[in-house]
Parts: structure tokens; C-alpha cells; sequence
DNA sequence: CCATCCCATTTTGTCGACAATCTGGCCTTT
DNA sequence: AAAGGCCAGATTGTCGACAAAATGGGATGG
């Protein structure tokens, strides 16, 4: 189901059909909480009621929508106690794949992660201090997979990863701790080209319990 | 979809030849790498192919199947390789888990989850020191409840649960390991009660290792 | 003898229609 | 007036048929 780069290709038109869902609901095209009704959909998508049950299906697999039998599906609600418990997830899941990163990344992997986070740098140094979520998400990807587990794999980038998306994208998180998590994500590869399982998985821990309390925070404060 | 105490409760057709199915392949009826074939399976079941087809998808889900698009699904293979990388996944996320339960529970569950181990002891103290599946499974379920988490709750109890469940089954797991557990159960239980987080995860995730090191030794040398 | 192409068969993907269930408002009853 | 039952409309669950794609075997050509 996943692809080995992160590119996912649909097939069928359940596929297409499940990718263009997910987007919508992501972004917010689709509005957070609210009801999925399959004729509906059907008629908007142009597709039959079968291929948009599958895609509802789907959906509720990874938690982006709610579903109950024989009364229907809804959109999740976003909600600071729900982020709170992503990211204890993701804090569990992803420290564990930065040790497994640490244990298992060919030698040539790391090279390339350090060619990332240098790309990075040259970015951050050049002024470009907004916040580039492209950049972050490749780094945890690159982690992930270099975890080699495919349970791991599968449950954050199939699933919990395009709940973050969401958070992200409809509570605005462009933060200014962009250099601060550049340097965190220096030290976790250092820690991973050092082969220390026990600093990589700590560093990786830190590194999301900050960012969670980061938007935390940000979510209690209501700023503009 | 997942019921508090942890009974499920079939709706709907589909609902109940999913539970049906899950269960003939956690138990081995359908043999693992086994091909599973839509219409032969609507004849089997007695119900139409678009109700095996959704049960399909959903083992798909919790990764007792493997899907691929235009070709069909098979029962997953078992493999050495594959319960090490499920016992990190549940390392992690049980580590959380008790972490969380130390911090989320409340007295009372404490107290019950106290006294099912206190049963425990009677039991093995009585010589049935043959292993009791059941009373290790409840001691897992009511620590991953008790973190309140609902994201762990429903990856562990309805996704990696029946997968190490079919591996407990098929590659038949009785082990001289019930005392030692009753020991790592009984800390792991105090550590909760004194809601000390940090020791709570950091046994729960020996505990896990413990178990993978047992049950990997023993496959690596088929005895009996 | 091997490789390739092509076709028949089988299996999966998609569709529209029918059956079962829920929702919401109206009516009856106390 | 409040509570409960009940009917009509709408929504979800289930089914069988058709369309599209893959599998396997045989024929053809090298």
C-alpha cells in the first residue's frame, strides 16, 4: 500500500477517489466535524456509491473520519486533547524508529540525511526563516523508512502523518522555531550516524515533545 | 468501533463475516499465504461479495492481509523477522501506554487491576503453571485503556493485538514464562499505583523485550 | 527448444437497484 | 403541556450483473 519513496500511485478509481478525499479533508476543503453523506459525495465525485463507501472506509482507518453503523460518517474534530494524544503517539512511534534508524540505515542513507539537513542550514542561514514543512516532513519520512520496520512504517506515514497534516494546516502552525528544530534535527542525525540507539531514540522524543508543546501553547494563547 | 470493555459488537452483516474471518485467520482455518478469493469466499460465508470484500479491506487494515489492487489479497506470512518487528511496535507503544496509565487512571481501575494480578498469584501459586493467555491479555488491555489514549487504544486492541494473537496461536506459544511474568506484571502494576511514569514505561518495555527475546529463542530452535 | 504473442478464462473493480435502518415531525394519550 | 408512539422521507447496508484487468495455456515464430 505504501511506496518505498513516499509517492503513492493510485490504481483504481477507489484510489483516486480515496487520495482526492483525503486531501480535501486535510486541507479543509471539506469542513472538520462535518457530515459525509455517500450519495452526495457520489454525485460530487462522480462515482459510484460503492467506490466512495470504500473510500469513507478507508478514511476511518486512519482516523480521519468517524463511522457508525447505519447512521454514517463524520469528519474528525480537531481538538487540543486530540493533538495532545498524536503527538504522544508519534513522541512513542518515532523514537522508537530513531533508534531502529540508528540499528539499520545503510551508511549511504545517513549521507544523504546529512545532505538534507545541510540544504537545510543553507536555507535557514540565507533568511528563508519561515517555517518550510516540505523540508521537516521529508526529515521524519527519511527516518521512518529508515527504520526498516514496516509497522512503523505504515502506521505513522499511511496513517498518524496526514492527522498531523491536518492540525497543521487548519490551525496554521508556521512557527518561529525553525532554527531551534534545525539544530534538534543535526543532533538526532548525529546521534544516528554515531549508531547510538539510546541518544537517537531520547533526542527524537525531545525533539516532538517540544514541537508539541510548542503548538500547545500556541493553540491555548489564541494569537492572530 | 471499539467497545470500552473490549466486546465487540457485531451490527451489521458485514461486521460479523469480518469478525468471522478475522478469527478463522488468526486461528490458522485459513492457512497463512493462503489466497484469499472473493467469490469463493461470498459462497463460503453466504453473503454477497461486497460484504467479503469490505471484511477484506478491513483485515487489510489491521495488516492480517495483504492487498493489491487488480490482483486480490493473501493471508499474511509469518516469519521470524516480522514478530521482531511487531515487538518493537508494541515495545514503543506499550511503553506509552504505562507511562500514560501511571498518569491517567484512576484509583479505582488501579485497584481492580491489583486485584486481577492478586488472582494471578492464587492461580500460579495453585500449580496451574501452564500459561494463561487470557489473564495476560486482560492485564494488556486494561493498561492500554487506562492511558486514555485513543489513538494507542485502537492501533493495540484492534489492529497489532490479533496479529500477535496469531502468531501466540500458530507458532504455538506456551512458555515456563508465567511466574517471571507474574513478577514483571506485579512491578509494572506498583509502578502505576505510585504513578511513577518513567518506570512504569521503562518495565512495561523490559517486560515486551523480555517476552520477544523468549519467544524469538524459541522459534530459532524448533523443539516439540 | 525457447521466447513471445494472443486469446479464453477467471478474478477483481464498478455500477444501479432493492432492502433494512435511522431521523425528524406529527399525532395521540395522559 | 409533556411523553410516547408512529408514519414518511432520507440514508445506509446488501445484492446481483456488467466492465475491466490479470492469469495461464497454447499457438506461432525464431
Amino acid at each position: 500500500m505504501v511506496i518505498s519513496l513516499g509517492i503513492e500511485q493510485p490504481i483504481t478509481n477507489a484510489d483516486k477517489t480515496f487520495y482526492q478525499l483525503r486531501k480535501d479533508i486535510v486541507e479543509g476543503v471539506i469542513a472538520s466535524g462535518s457530515k459525509l453523506s455517500e450519495t452526495e459525495l457520489s454525485t460530487k465525485y462522480e462515482v459510484s456509491r460503492a467506490v466512495i463507501r470504500e473510500a469513507i472506509n478507508r478514511l476511518a482507518s486512519c482516523h480521519l473520519v468517524e463511522r457508525r453503523a447505519n447512521i454514517g460518517a463524520r469528519v474528525v474534530e480537531l481538538s487540543t486533547d486530540g493533538l495532545v494524544q498524536l503527538y504522544q503517539v508519534r513522541e512513542a512511534l518515532e523514537g522508537m524508529a530513531a533508534r531502529l534508524a540508528a540499528r539499520n540505515m545503510q551508511d549511504e542513507e545517513i549521507n544523504s540525511l546529512q545532505g538534507l539537513i545541510d540544504s537545510h542550514f543553507n536555507k535557514v542561514k540565507d533568511g528563508e526563516s519561515y517555517y518550510q514543512e516540505a523540508g521537516d516532513v521529508d526529515f521524519h519520512y527519511r527516518i521512518v523508512l529508515g527504520s526498516k520496520n514496516a509497522h512503523l512504517i505504515s502506521v505513522l506515514i499511511d496513517g498518524l502523518y496526514h492527522l498531523v497534516r491536518m492540525y497543521r494546516v487548519q490551525l496554521g502552525m508556521a512557527g518561529p522555531r525553525v532554527t531551534r528544530a534545525y539544530d534538534e534535527h543535526r543532533n538526532i542525525v548525529q546521534a544516528i550516524a554515531n549508531r547510538d540507539e539510546e541518544l537517537a531514540e531520547m533526542l527524537m522524543r525531545r525533539h516532538i515533545l517540544y514541537s508539541k508543546n510548542n503548538i500547545e501553547a500556541k493553540l491555548r494563547s489564541p494569537s492572530p
